[in-house]
Order: C-alpha cells, then sequence, then structure tokens
DNA sequence: CGTTGCCGTTCAATATATCGAACAGTCTTA
DNA sequence: TAAGACTGTTCGATATATTGAACGGCAACG
C-alpha cells in the first residue's frame, strides 16, 4: 500500500486554494521543492513535509489519515429538510432538521415553524446538552425553568438543554425560529 | 510544535521488542540509518519512515496521532446580540452572536446578514469543529472544500469546519442565514 | 505589439539522507 | 582469557532531497 504523498498534497494544497509559490513562501522552501514533490520525483524529509503542511496549514496526522473522509452531503435543498416532529400540517408545529442520521454529527440545526397558538407543551428533560436560536417571525413564548419571556424577530434564546422548556406561538401569525443544539438529542 | 520523530520510532521499536539492525532488516534500510533517525541527526524522507514503520508494524497516521485523540443567561434582545465580524454597517457583512463570553457554552450561534456581493474572503480560519445553517433571504453562494452551491431560502448546509469554507452573496438583495458551530470558535 | 505578473516545470549546484563497513560495549560460553 | 553473537554508534562514500535561477505558458493591460 504506497501512500501518493505527491498527489494528496497537490489535492489540499488547491483544495485550499493555494499557488505552489505562495504555499511554499509560507512553509519556507523552495517552489521547485514542492514541484517535485507532487510530482513524487522527490520524497521530501519528513521535516520538509511538516514545514510545508504547517503552511497549507493541515497536521501530519491528518494528512496521513485514511485516504477518503466520506464526502459527507453539505447542501440541502429546502424540502430536503426532514421532518422530525409535529404533524408538518399547517395546523401545527413543524421541525424541519438538516440532515437524517445525526448519528455521526455533533450538531443537530433546526428549521422550526409554529401555527398560531401551536405549543411545544411542558417538555420533558433531556440529556446533557445545550441549545439556542432565533426567531425569525411572529411571537413566541419562550419558558425556561421559572424564567419567561415573549421574543419576537430578530429576538434569541441560549440555555442547558436539561432545564425543562417550552415554546408557545402567542401571535396572530405563524412564528418562525432556527435553533441548533449539541450534541443532537433525539 | 516540534515532533520527536527520533524519539517517538525509538518508543515504537523498544514497546515492539526489536533491535535496530532486526528493524532494518525487515524493513530494508541500514541500521545506521535507523540509529541517525532515532538520535534525530536525520529527518528521514517519508518513503524510508514508511518502510521503517511497514517493519514494526505502524501506519504512518498512526505515527503521527496525537498522544490522545480528541474527543444565566437565556434570552438576548435583538439589538443585545453582540456583532463580531464586518463592519455591521449597511454596505457588508454583519455576524451577531447570541452571548458575549463563550468559554463556557458548546454552542456558537450566528445571525448573518450579507449586502449583495458580500464575501467572506476565499481563506477561512480552520478549526475542529463543526457547523450547519439555514439560508432565510437571499442567494448565497456557499464553497465547501471542493463542492459549490448556492443555496436559496430555506435551503440549508452542514459541513465540517476544518475543511476550507466561503460564503458570497450572489443575489441581489440582503442575504440572512442562521448558522451554528460547536465548539465555538475564536 | 511588448510588458508585467503570475503559474508550474526543469536544471545544475549544493545540502543532506542513506549505505556499507568498522567501532566499542555487553553478555554468554568454552 | 578469548571468541562469538549480540547491542547501538560513528565514519567516509554515495544516492537523493533541496535550492536558486532559469524556462515556457497563459492572462491582463497599455
Amino acid at each position: 500500500m504506497e501512500f501518493d504523498v505527491g498527489g494528496r498534497l497537490r489535492r489540499l494544497r488547491e483544495m485550499h486554494g493555494l499557488s505552489q509559490r505562495e504555499l511554499a513562501k509560507r512553509a519556507g522552501v523552495s517552489n521547485a521543492t514542492i514541484s517535485l514533490i507532487e510530482q513524487n520525483r522527490a520524497s521530501p524529509s519528513v521535516g520538509s513535509l511538516k514545514k510545508v503542511l504547517d503552511g497549507i496549514p493541515v497536521k501530519m496526522a491528518e494528512f496521513f489519515a485514511p485516504e477518503e473522509p466520506p464526502r459527507r452531503r453539505v447542501f440541502y435543498a429546502a424540502d430536503e429538510l426532514v421532518e422530525v416532529a409535529g404533524d408538518g400540517g399547517p395546523g401545527g408545529l413543524s421541525f424541519r432538521q438538516i440532515g437524517r442520521d445525526l448519528s455521526h454529527r455533533a450538531l443537530q440545526i433546526l428549521h422550526e415553524r409554529y401555527a398560531p397558538g401551536a405549543d411545544t407543551g411542558a417538555t420533558m428533560l433531556r440529556h446533557e446538552a445545550e441549545e439556542g436560536g432565533v426567531v425569525l417571525r411572529g411571537q413566541v413564548e419562550v419558558t425556561v425553568g421559572d424564567q419567561r419571556r415573549v421574543l419576537g424577530p430578530g429576538d434569541a434564546y441560549y440555555f442547558d438543554s436539561r432545564l425543562p422548556h417550552r415554546f408557545r406561538n402567542v401571535g396572530d401569525d405563524e412564528a418562525e425560529i432556527v435553533s441548533a443544539s449539541t450534541p443532537p438529542t433525539f
């Protein structure tokens, strides 16, 4: 099993939008060196390789880490967000989540919509997590522990998920929130 | 930050109960080479180092892997979010963050606004983190590694922050995003 | 058109890694 | 005591990595 040092370096460099000369300057080596390494016409010393990687910057372990980190999905169209709670209908709540499988993710992000009067109910205690969000439209009454407040467009919140919490749309129009929590809890 | 290649190799070799000569034979290099490398009197080429490690055997990524692998306030009015980047004026970028001190938080949540044409620039900070977000208004071109896409209202993204990334408002109107990342990076 | 500036590549000169062989030390055995 | 079989280290010769300067290509500009 050979390691294509040159190809790997070239891909990393280009991915970071650097020219050979630019990288050479940052790394303190000559551009010729980079060129030769990328063509696999020279096998750099560990010291040199380290200098080069520091200029990108990339850690040694990263560089040699198992080739392709399975290219995870990055983009999601609006209609590809997955409904994870509520009925999704016009009458109530809609929680639309970025990505279907969160088991390898650190973050759960939701696009939430509340019909007028919609209410999450008194929510259970959750696992050890933190969450926060921004209200985009409407008037949402947020209750966390013994604190309560009505938030409008642009207002935000942040709390420890272990506290009991509740969201309620107290306005006459639909309300919208984008929220995030870590780690994902469901 | 330096990497003690010699010391590391010596420890690994002894841990596996190999003599310099024995390892040299397995690896197909001279014993002198091993001796010099272990004294840090020579910085082996990655080709040589690979041969040596194969003789132990130890993977490159393993060799360079770090010793140990990685592993109040609730409500904020819209005008209490703190501007953390950009000029905040009408002309460019505005990144408004929930909360001022993130040192004890797991989550960084931003309410971002981009004037038409606004751009985060090509080179971005890189950190061990994950981030995602939802586009609320406008047309935003998102580039992550070698992937690129224009996202509109309701569309979303999620990626590993170690990949170089860039956001650009390619529409004629202001664009708006709510994003989250963990752990907070600043 | 020529100039400027950037790109990646190539080449001869030089610095350095690597080799083969010899060195000194330790332990075992005759 | 010396010989044999190990250990890790050192030395000059040689192979190779690295340099600095040149080269040709390509796009922008006057």
